[in-house]
DNA sequence: AACTAGTGTTAACTAGTGTTAACCGATTGG
DNA sequence: CCAATCGGTTAACACTAGTTAACACTAGTT
């Protein structure tokens, strides 16, 4: 298996057409991981991050819409699958897709999947290429975790700063909740990360001061709002 | 939740539709009220004021045009979609397209919906931010969370008062309920939190004496007026 | 191994925010 | 005119966030 295989989250109840589709895929030089209830799911999408999610809609333990809200606080943009079955959704649904969601209609064909498992792959990887962004007069180019104010120097940032920074970013003008950051990007919500990420935040107001209509606004108790 | 989630009131009648829309649009961060009737969704409106209208044309008790001229009453502006089945005659649908209006024909994508809120929800949100909104001689900016008067320094507001003031600028020569504040701002309508409210009226009218053309009047029973 | 620079965490102190309480005045209905 | 209620104001309090500095740890260098 190549480093950059890409992993895929299948949640499907039914063994037969879970493996039916775990081995297609596989076929297709993905890396499956099969759960055959919500519960599982969300565990081995916390420990493996897989790139994509398909996710059948009626599971026990837990369903596909509730499972997706919650992956859903923790990634905005990981594209999902939905499998819905002829039942719930009738002939209403057809063709139904959100932003970083897609609909299949049960009983569906292998190559409709494929297709459009490539269809939100390609649309995030061009989303992730465009490496740098503008935030207000700066631009910052996360990947090599460097922030430039108009022509002046690059400055060289730290980890944790570009990490912060990259997540503002992501959801600016929106409140990007505490936990949220906390979660990931130290992966624990207690006492002392959360003293830690108020010290990161001092940091970045200090970086990003020169451009006074950039501001990071505090949302007391629930999180931070970067503005620009 | 976050404070500023954005509230959409949907109206359908068909529950498998309703929710699956529901679904859809709360994993994109709304928050939606979901009504199977018109009349539901008409007191629904009155004690939650969300920001748009998700209208099904075709529901028992009252349908969605009635319903629509109804709270057009009331708020000129707020953005409203309809739903309307295939059987509808085009000529009467247009009629109602006017004026932050938009409707979608069933079957519809969910990405045309989505398209379509984020675009109404742009629109309305350019006319509020653009320049920041002037109250007297004061210069409120809603997303900073600053108010300055003239040329004078910002202010910076806290995120209540700034909500509070947001509000009231909305409905500004209008009364404004208190029992809408309470619950856009606290989400609860108690004793405590209407105190609590009484003491950022008092706040803001301290940041807003300079211009003593502004006023906050008290309705008394009902809620409070900002004139200016 | 010792030195250095850089990074991230912990601690201590300060400042800011929101809720509750207490007290008072204003308005209204009987 | 009085009692009841509602709203206005101020201050105390608890909690949350901001700032700075010290400290611990890591990785790279000599």
């Amino acid at each position: 298996m190549t480093p950059d295989t890409i992993t895929i989250l299948l949640a499907e109840d039914e063994p037969a057409l879970g493996q039916i589709i775990k081995e297609s895929l596989e076929t297709r030089h993905f890396k499956v991981l099969l759960c055959n209830n919500g519960e599982v799911a969300y565990e081995v999408y916390k420990s493996e991050q897989p790139e994509l999610l398909v996710l059948d809609v009626m599971m026990p333990k837990k369903d596909g819409f509730t499972l997706a809200k919650e992956i859903r606080l923790e990634d905005d943009h990981i594209p999902i699958i939905f499998l819905t079955a002829k039942s719930q959704t009738q002939d209403v649904v057809e063709g139904f897709t959100i932003g970083g969601n897609d609909y299949l209609k049960k009983p569906f064909s292998m190559e409709e999947l494929i297709v459009r498992i490539h269809n939100l792959l390609n649309r995030t990887k061009l989303q992730k290429t465009s490496a740098s962004v503008h935030i207000g007069d700066f631009t910052f180019d996360f990947p090599k975790q460097t922030l430039q104010y108009q022509n002046e120097d690059k400055v060289q940032l730290t980890h944790r700063e570009a990490h912060l920074l990259f997540h503002l970013s992501k959801n600016r003008n929106e409140v990007l909740e505490r936990t949220i950051i906390l979660n990931k990007l130290w992966g624990t919500d207690d006492f002392f990360t959360a003293r830690s990420m108020d010290v990161y935040i001092t940091k970045l107001r200090k970086k990003l001061k020169q451009d006074t209509s950039i501001q990071i606004v505090n949302v007391r108790g629930f999180g931070y709002k970067l503005i620009c």
